[in-house]
DNA sequence: CTGAAAGCGCTTACAG
DNA sequence: CTGAAAGCGCTTACAG
C-alpha cells in the first residue's frame, strides 16, 4: 500500500490538488470552497488517513514546524528536564524537536548549526559557546528566531532566557557566612562564558560584602574536556590540601563529581563541609544528608523559550530581543 | 545574503546543475567529469560556504537522514543516556534524531508515528507500548528499519535490543535469598508488556526456586499513570504494613521512589531492608549505603541499535529481523 | 466557486 | 565528458 499523496485525494474526490491543499490548510471559507465539496474532501482524507507530505510542504513554505536544540549534552540531567519541557510545549503547538549535543566544541557547534540550517529548521534553541558567533548571525540573517538559555553571548544581538547566577551565587555564598563559615571553597569550570564568570563574581562579591578576603586557592576550575575520574581527583587534592569548611559547586554534574569525591576522602558532608550544588538533582535529595542546592526554574525557562519563539514565528514585525532573567531559588535542606 | 542554491553554484561555475550535484554525490569519478571541473566547482563550494537543502534532498530520494526516537520519557535518566549515545553514533554516520515522549500514551505515540511519517524519517527506534501496532505494520510496510528496545511487542516482527530482564531479576533475588532474606518484595509498574512481565516471572522463579512461597502481597504493582507523591506513599504502605527485609525496584524511575519512602518512613538502606534497584543511576553510588542495582548496558545497546539501522538501511535485500539480548549486569555495591 | 501552472532545490535517467 | 528535462509533493498567485 503505496502512500497517498494529494493527488490520489484530488484523484478521487474529483477536484483538482488546489482544492484539496486549501481544505488541508483550513483556507476553504476563505477561499469559498463549497460545502459540499469540503465535506466530501475531508470524508476522503480521514478514511484514508492521508497525512500531508511535510517535507514537500517543508520544501516549498521555507518552514518545517521543526525547532532546533543545541546544548552541551543532552543527558545531562538540567538539559534533559528542559529538552522534556520543551518537548512537550513545542508538540502542543504541532512543532517537533531535533536535538544535538555540542559537547562545548564550537567546531561541532558549528557544523551542526550549518546542518540544522539545510533542513529548513524554523527556529533554534542554542546554549551557546564562544567561538559561533558567525554561525548565529548566519541564523539571524535568515530571520530565524533564536534563543540563547543557560548562557549568553554578549557580542550577539538575540533572545537569552537564563537565571541571575550572579545573585544565585552571592546567595549562597551568603548563607554559608550566616552559617559561620570562614574558608569557602568555589568548585567551578573554566569555560569562558559570562554565565560562569558571574557565578564567580557573585561568590567573589559576598565573600568581600561578608568580611572575608578573597584566597584564590580556594577557587577551582575544572578544565571542559578532563574525565569525571580527573575531576575527582582534583576536588580531593584541593579538600585535603586546604583548610575548607564550606563548599560552593557551580554546576551539576560538578556537584556530583564532588559528593563523589568527598565520599572518597571519607569526609562527610555537614560534619566535614557544608555543601551548595547547582541545579537540582534528585541525587541531592537523598543524599545523607540532604544536599542544599541553587535551583533553576526549568518549567519556567522552557516556556519562556517557547513562547519567544511563537511570538517571533507568529509576528510579521521583527519583535525586539528579549533578555528574560529568573531569579533562582537556594534551597537550603541541610540545617548544621 | 541570500541561501545558495546548486543553481547559483552552477552559475558561478558555468556548468549544469547536473554537474554540481554530481562532484557534491561523490559521483564526479563515476560519470567521469573531468579533473579541472571538479577542482573548479569544489572550490567554489568551498568559498561560498555551500551546503545542499536537505529538505530538497530528502523530498527527491526518500531519505532525510533522520531517524526517530520515541521513548517514554526523554528526561529519565535511562533514555536520555541512550538518547545520547544514540545522537553520538547517528552523528558520525551523518544521521541526525528527532526525539518524542509518549508517555506510555498509546494515543500519543500514534499520532507521533504518523507525524514523523509525513517527515519521510530514514528509521525509528522505538520503545514501544501496546496499541501500535498498526503504525508500526505501516512504518514496516514503507521498508523502514523499526527498531525496538527496552520493550519488544511479541505481535511484530522486527528488530528488538533488549536485555534479559528475566534474568536479571532472578539474579537479584537470588542475591537476596543467599543474603539470608526471606520477605523479598517486587515494587513494579502495570504496564503490560513483556519486558515488565519477565521482571515479575524472573522474580516469582528465584523465590520459588528458592524455596520461598510466592506472597502476592509483596508485589506491588504501581499505575504508571500517578504522581511520584502517590507513588512514593503506596510504597510507604506497603513497607509499614508487611513485614519485609529485602526490596528489588524493577525500573530505575520506581527505585528512586522508593528511596524517598523508606527515608521519609525513616528506616534505613541495609539495617531495615536490603535494597537492589534497576537500571544505574548517579544517585544510587551517593547513596549511604550505595544500592546495589541492576545494570543495562547503555553503550552496547546504543551501538547495537544504530548498527541494525545502518546494516538495514545499507543492504538491498531485506535483511532477517533480529533480536539480540544482553545480560544485565548485577552490581551489588552494600556488602552486609 | 474552482483549476492549471509555476516553482521550492534537489537527483537522475536519458541523450549527445 | 556534460547538460536539458522530468519529477519528488506540496502551495499559491493568477485566471476564469
Amino acid at each position: 500500500m503505496k502512500t497517498l499523496s494529494i493527488k490520489d485525494i484530488a484523484a478521487l474526490a474529483n477536484v483538482s490538488i488546489t482544492t484539496v491543499s486549501f481544505i488541508i490548510n483550513g483556507k476553504a471559507k476563505e477561499k469559498s470552497i463549497s460545502d459540499g465539496v469540503i465535506k466530501k474532501v475531508e470524508k476522503i482524507i480521514a478514511e484514508n488517513g492521508y497525512k500531508p507530505n511535510q517535507t514537500a510542504r517543508s520544501l516549498r513554505t521555507g518552514n518545517s514546524y521543526t525547532i532546533g536544540l543545541l546544548v552541551e549534552d543532552i543527558s545531562n540531567s538540567f538539559f534533559a528536564k528542559v529538552a522534556r519541557k520543551i518537548e512537550d510545549k513545542a508538540y502542543s503547538k504541532g512543532y517537533k524537536i531535533i536535538y544535538s549535543s555540542t559537547e562545548n566544541n564550537a567546531e561541532k557547534a558549528k557544523d551542526l548549526i550549518h546542518l540544522f540550517k539545510s533542513r529548513n529548521l524554523d527556529a533554534y534553541i542554542i546554549s551557546p559557546i564562544n567561538g559561533i558567533e558567525k554561525e548565529i548571525e548566519m541564523l539571524l540573517n535568515d530571520n530565524k528566531p533564536v534563543i540563547f538559555f543557560d548562557r549568553n553571548l554578549p557580542a550577539i544581538q538575540t533572545n537569552y532566557v537564563g537565571v541571575d547566577h550572579f545573585k544565585a551565587c552571592y546567595d549562597a555564598v551568603e548563607a554559608f557566612i550566616k552559617d559561620g563559615k570562614r574558608k569557602i571553597a568555589l568548585i567551578t569550570t573554566d569555560v569562558k562564558v559570562d554565565q560562569i564568570m558571574e557565578r564567580h563574581n557573585g561568590y567573589e562579591a559576598a565573600i568581600s560584602d561578608g568580611g572575608l578576603s578573597y584566597d584564590e586557592n580556594l577557587v577551582l576550575k575544572i578544565p571542559f574536556k578532563q574525565t569525571e575520574l580527573q575531576t575527582i581527583s582534583s576536588i580531593e587534592n584541593l579538600l585535603l590540601s586546604r583548610e575548607i569548611d564550606a563548599v560552593l559547586f557551580s554546576t551539576n554534574y560538578l556537584t556530583l563529581s564532588g559528593l563523589r569525591a568527598i565520599k572518597n576522602i571519607k569526609r562527610t558532608v555537614n560534619s566535614d563541609f557544608t555543601v551548595i550544588g547547582y541545579d537540582d538533582h534528585v541525587a541531592f535529595e537523598l543524599h545523607s544528608p540532604e544536599i542544599s542546592t541553587v535551583q533553576q526554574p526549568i518549567e519556567e525557562i522552557a516556556e519562556s523559550i517557547i513562547n519567544l519563539i511563537l511570538k517571533e514565528l507568529s509576528s510579521k514585525v521583527k519583535p525586539k530581543k528579549e533578555n528574560i532573567i529568573f531569579p533562582a531559588t537556594l534551597i537550603l535542606r541541610s540545617p548544621n
